[in-house]
DNA sequence: CTATTATTTCAATATTACGTGAAATATAGA
DNA sequence: TCTATATTTCACGTAATATTGAAATAATAG
């Protein structure tokens, strides 16, 4: 599990930083890997096309979302890898890496990796 | 398990979207409950007084570390109650709450208490 | 090919965040 | 008390980010 670069995870940590983005991330891991369209988003959370484009790009730009065409929509999802290698890496080295309390947290970012 | 408030969670992740805070707060994670003193930190990162007395304000905001005082230092630590109350914030309702490949995640915040 | 739906891009404005050095505060030791 | 150490506060200039409506682009249906 390759670790993630701290501007990486910046980046990750300023898109989910932001009360409309964060919102429409989590609405896309409560979706699972079938995604939402970006005009359903809109609609579900109730905001401008032109703002909700503006926080997946940002989103998509962090690796947080992925996005594929379906006829004229386009369906986003959460990049559960990606969200997991963000857990890893905040978690990596917790109290020194001291394995009795800390070893388990080690595996999060493997357990983020299910929806994948 | 409290679920954390969507403006808290905002803030946790804005204290954590920058690069010198964040190094700060991975050093506190790699430290433990022992914690380290502000001017060692400072030390170790090579960051002026000023500059992290500031991220460790907004870090404090934000409740990710808690400090007490020790002679005429100030020693900081990482709140791992409220990382893990972050940690579970992201993954909550995974995958539309799929117990057979999501439930794992929902372990995370405990799992997040090791070092407190 | 035209009209409709879906999404993004653009330009403009407003707001908020950043890093710095000097001064202020607080504790401890001589 | 006087001095040194540790940390925070303040004021400043600079830069990055957010929101919006209108226009542009892309795809489908008739």
């Amino acid at each position: 599990m390759a670790t993630m670069r701290p501007a990486t995870a910046v980046d990750a940590l300023s898109a989910l930083a932001h009360e409309g983005r964060l919102s429409v991330f989590k609405l896309l891991v409560r979706a699972g890997t079938d995604g939402v369209a970006a005009g359903e988003i809109a609609r579900r959370l109730n905001i401008l096309p032109s703002t909700l484009s503006a926080s997946l790009t940002v989103l998509s730009n962090a690796g947080l979302v992925v996005s594929r065409r379906d006829g004229r929509s386009i369906i986003y999802s959460a990049d559960f890898a990606q969200m997991s290698k963000l857990l890893g890496f905040l978690m990596e080295d917790c109290c020194g890496g001291n394995a009795a309390i800390c070893a388990p947290l080690a595996q999060i970012a493997n357990r983020a990796d299910c929806c994948a």
